[in-house]
DNA sequence: TTAATGCTTCGGCTATGGTCGAACTATGAA
DNA sequence: TTCATAGTTCGACCATAGCCGAAGCATTAA
């Protein structure tokens, strides 16, 4: 009685831990060479080369070549919502040895996950969004209220645009760190993309650290605390 | 830089395609003996027992005993939804030799799909909510209407006490043999809940079938239709 | 007690697949 | 052309783990 689709595939390709720290990798929403994926999932070249292939051939990666180097990436926003999920529930279960998260404290403090903000800031984001009335948990759902759409609009933020993408517009996602909610979806980019418009933090290269400027995060802050 | 949760350890647990058909098994709600669960498999008793007591111990899946039975279950809802946005992409993909959905005409017209309706009769029931303006569609994400609240009452659901629920109030579910959309989340539950209780159909037992009595799908087709 | 059913444990077989060294291809630089 | 870097393919090794037969518990029925 096989029934539906061929989840023990795509379980299989997550089941490596080589493979599941390549996706892990790319969850920061970056395009990586094969050789950064080799670093990060700590096998040498070859044995990477062979993951990524399976990896495409799996449906969960797509690559493309850019001179002599060919940068992958998740295939599309269904695959890093399979990761997510995973993650979440390996978190959920506490998973024996817990690492409770990034040692390094930079990371902790503020990361990419997947293509929104993670981590202590990211936290904050979240809380505050929730605190100020913008936003309205829902069960697991999120909705943004009026005064939450005034806010972003205010903050040169399209929501309208936002909404009318594929992808679901605001989600939660477990930060792995703290265990605690952080904004993600179309509008948790949307307020990333507009913090390093405004200069407020910038990416380190080859990471996913996000680093903000003193003064970025004073007014990152600030803006969070005002109730308008 | 091993980061993050311990994804790879549930993906090995889903990788193992006997494993996959139990999970799969257990998406109907039901929770089923070993001896079922060999069943579905495809898989001796002895076999079966190993890979549950993996799955038990991973974290999938909980286990009651009664009387000299076993009786397994999927451990929470956010297995189910793993699971559910891992036959999504399954199926987004299309995923080479897809087989299309069940092959039993009976499956492909109303079966269970985790705790919510699915086939046709699923179908229906998700494109009628939509086209009446009952429930909108928001991206990936569903919002019930001023509108749908009100014929939801009249149904004879207390949407405030679904609201409650930790779970997702209302979700979209691939369906497996017709690739739309049906209604899952605790709205899903507790709409196919009303359709027992009105006796407009049942379920068969050791099954997934559901089975509408000929007065019982009039009746659902009617309520949908109706504009109130 | 004896028998039957439901399920687990043990042991041995086998296949799959992850791993790396070495050789090969491809693009770019000097 | 020659060299260097990026990546793939091949071949061999080896550990993991899925599989089943047989035997062992555990619970219920007679």
């Amino acid at each position: 009685m096989k029934d539906g689709p061929d989840i023990s595939r795509i379980g299989q390709l997550i089941g490596d831990p080589a493979r599941s720290n390549i996706l892990s990798a790319l969850m920061s929403g970056k395009a990586l060479t094969a050789t950064e994926l080799a670093q990060e999932a700590g096998v040498t070249l070859q044995t990477t080369s062979s993951h990524l292939a399976k990896l495409v051939e799996g449906g969960l990666l797509r690559v493309r070549k850019q001179g002599r180097h060919r940068y992958y990436s998740l295939r599309d926003d269904n695959v890093a919502k399979v990761l997510e999920s995973l993650m979440h529930l390996a978190a959920t279960k506490g998973h024996l040895r817990t690492r409770t998260g990034p040692r390094d404290p930079a990371l902790r403090h503020a990361r990419m996950c997947y293509d929104h903000l993670a981590g202590d800031m990211g936290i904050q984001l979240y809380d505050a969004m929730i605190m100020n009335g913008y936003l309205l948990e829902n069960g697991e759902t999120l909705d943004v209220t009026e005064s939450g759409a005034h806010f972003l609009s205010q903050f040169g933020i399209d929501l309208d645009a936002l909404r009318s993408e594929r992808r679901a517009l605001c989600r939660q996602c477990l930060d792995w760190s703290a265990r605690k909610n952080h904004l993600a979806g179309a509008l948790g980019k949307a307020l990333l993309d507009q913090v390093y418009a405004r200069k407020w933090a910038k990416r380190e290269p080859n990471s996913r650290v996000v680093t903000f400027s003193q003064q970025g995060a004073q007014s990152f802050l600030a803006l969070l605390g005002s109730k308008s």
